[in-house]
RNA sequence: CGGGGCGUAGCGCAGCCUGGUUAGCGCACUGGUCUGGGGGACCAGGGGUCGGAGGUUCAAAUCCUCUCGCCCCGACCA
């Protein structure tokens, strides 16, 4: 391809709008451009990494048994009715009506219509196992669309379903599942963790995560390094580190010290000269029974997806009503002396702890929990770096990461509701037991730029990079401009993906341009080294160039392809 | 949805607080001359409903009200 003829609009200044890596570069580099907020234009560039990351997918795909088809974007309301996501849903599924008035929405995801697929034209135990898949545009009217391409209102998702007879049916699907992703990201050269995840309101029991790990990233994983657990912190556990309580341990009797106009931890905990760990935090929620305490420890975060599977849905008290509720303004609140429902983080259970008195100014020492006051005990904080593991005790690591791929166990949530079922041998009515398998094309290719650029610019994995090599000729002389050619037609014979920058630029341009795109191989031609005989063959990553004589730059290349692989 | 920020030429910004000639600067763009190995120089140009609406005023990019859009933090994320 000829620069002349492939639209790379780069940008010499950072628009003002981007802040994440991969947003600026690709702005900055000409290969997207935003429409509106969530909603991106790929340019040529763009599309062909994104081409590149589906056949990689494609690929993969295949390999496990996967059957392409296509689904349709839009979709009668009828069938999200009848598994209920119709209503549980809210703000974030575009809807719309048809010309006669009926509801219809964009499709999120497809669970529903390969369902309705499957109860129409599966019957007998025969008929399965199936998987299939499809690369099709979701729609997802996001809250608070971000970081570029990373977090859309419309993006290109590749989506599988399994449809399986029984349990150990659905364990080999995800497992092939699990396999493909991990070559797929493999393949396209980006650092990954396969990590447990929430399942949510998808329903089932099992689900994982792939994840990029990325600053940019908008989720944190827990990892342990000894053991190999790591989860999505949405449901990690973790054993917090020990009290450190020196002077408290010996506090035998409840003490009430004064604490004038110290509210938080971290005020208490500097002015009595107790570790965080000392004391516990009493936060008065409103569930739909009415107020309650969430107890946890001082050093430690309420996570409240954990809090609302245990108690459902609630929210913060007001300062007011705390005061009306429990006749002290927040910050001295304490979990002894009243009746109130507590549920309390399990890490609570040892220790000699300092709580709010339930009287302002004051807080009380050697509250022993269990002794001075009783609780729901759960886990109901949210792990941190340096907590234990869960499963072996060493201290966790902690990542920002970016979501490239889930995979979740359906189970028989979809096919029950939507009535897929089919005939087992005996001639028994069963539903079908269900996966579903995703992956974010554009993810990939923004973490692929988060894991791999420099202050130049973007530096792509070969793999799906738009394209392999980019010849420069430095000037528009006839010897340097044929020779450019003629190695560019030369590679070409051999199939590789050749970027000939053909314009009437300086050099300096061409250079910037060059790095920026992050195009893995460079082929400088100059008027002085054409003069010595000598080409100048660079490697983006290093940015190591080496001379070599025209004749052999096509060897050079192609040695270098291989060794990328 | 809560909190914060920003909308002035294609891009990046100044001007606004303290209203007052013709709204500026850098880059990009067009024509020309030179130049030609890391975003080059010079000359000459084109390009603006100052996000929109309403208001205050003799006078509004500037002050007030409303509104739309975009970004960031949080909540949400099937």
């Amino acid at each position: 391809m000829r620069f002349t003829n492939i639209f790379i609009p780069t940008l010499r200044e950072t628009p003002g709008e981007a802040e994440a890596i991969s947003h600026i570069l690709m702005l900055r580099a000409g290969y997207v451009r935003q429409l509106a907020a969530g909603l991106y234009i790929y340019l040529p560039l763009a599309w062909r990494v994104m081409d590149k990351v589906k056949a990689i997918i494609r690929d993969e795909m295949a390999e496990i048994g996967a059957q392409e088809m296509s689904m349709p974007a839009l979709h009668p309301s009828e069938i999200w009715q009848k598994t209920g996501r119709w209503d549980a849903i809210g703000d974030e599924m575009f809807r719309l009506k048809d010309r006669g008035g009926r509801d219809m929405c964009l499709g999120m995801t497809h669970e529903e219509i390969i369902t309705w697929l499957a109860s129409m034209e599966l019957r007998s135990y025969r008929d399965l196992p199936q998987v299939w898949y499809q690369m099709q545009t979701k729609f997802r009217d996001e809250a608070r669309p971000k970081s570029g391409i990373l977090r859309t209102r419309e993006f290109i998702m590749k989506d599988s379903y399994s449809f399986d007879r029984d349990e150990e049916g659905l364990e080999v699907n995800y497992q092939n599942h699990a396999s493909a992703y991990n070559r797929i990201y493999q393949r396209c050269g980006l650092e990954f963790y396969q990590v447990e995840s929430d399942p949510g309101m998808m329903g089932g029991a099992t689900a994982h995560e792939f994840m990029a790990p990325s600053p940019a990233g908008e989720d944190t994983v827990v990892l342990c390094e000894k053991c190999g657990y790591s989860a999505n912190i949405e449901l990690a556990g973790s054993v917090p580190i020990p009290q450190e309580a020196e002077g408290l341990a010996s506090v035998t009797s409840l003490q009430e010290v004064a604490t004038p106009e110290k509210r938080t931890v971290t005020e208490v905990s500097g002015f009595l000269k107790e570790d965080r760990t000392c004391f516990i935090k009493s936060l008065l929620l409103i569930g739909s029974d009415g107020p309650f305490l969430a107890l946890v420890r001082g050093d430690q975060d309420l996570h409240e997806g954990k809090l609302r599977c245990i108690v459902g849905e609630f929210r913060a008290a007001q300062k007011d009503e705390v005061k009306d509720i429990l006749g002290v303004e927040a910050g001295f609140i304490g979990p002894q002396g009243h009746e109130m429902r507590r549920v309390a983080d399990t890490s609570l259970k040892q220790g000699v702890y300092i709580a709010g008195a339930n009287k302002a100014g004051f807080h009380i020492k050697g509250i022993r929990p269990g002794e001075h006051f009783e609780a729901e005990w759960h886990d109901i904080h949210t792990a941190v770096k340096n907590d234990g593991c869960p499963k072996c005790g060493e201290p966790l690591d902690e990542k920002n990461v970016i979501e490239i791929g889930n995979i979740f166990k359906l189970g028989t949530k979809y096919s029950e509701s939507l009535k897929a079922v089919y005939l087992d041998e005996h001639g028994k009515e069963m539903p079908m037991i269900m996966g579903s398998y995703g992956i974010g094309p554009a993810r990939i290719a923004a973490a692929a730029i988060e894991q791999n650029h420099d202050d130049s610019g973007m530096i792509w994995p070969l793999s799906i990079a738009p394209f392999h090599v980019h010849i420069i000729p430095l000037a528009l002389d006839d010897d340097v401009v044929n020779m450019a050619g003629s190695i560019y037609n030369e590679l070409k014979g051999h199939r590789v993906e050749v970027l000939l920058d053909d314009r009437d630029e300086r050099a300096g341009v061409k250079f910037k341009d060059a790095d920026l795109i992050g195009i893995p191989f460079q082929v400088v031609i100059g008027k002085k080294g054409l003069k010595e005989g000598v080409v100048e063959f660079k490697q983006r990553s290093t940015m190591q160039t080496e001379r070599v004589e025209p004749a052999q730059v096509t060897v050079k290349v192609l040695e270098a392809l291989r060794a990328f692989q």
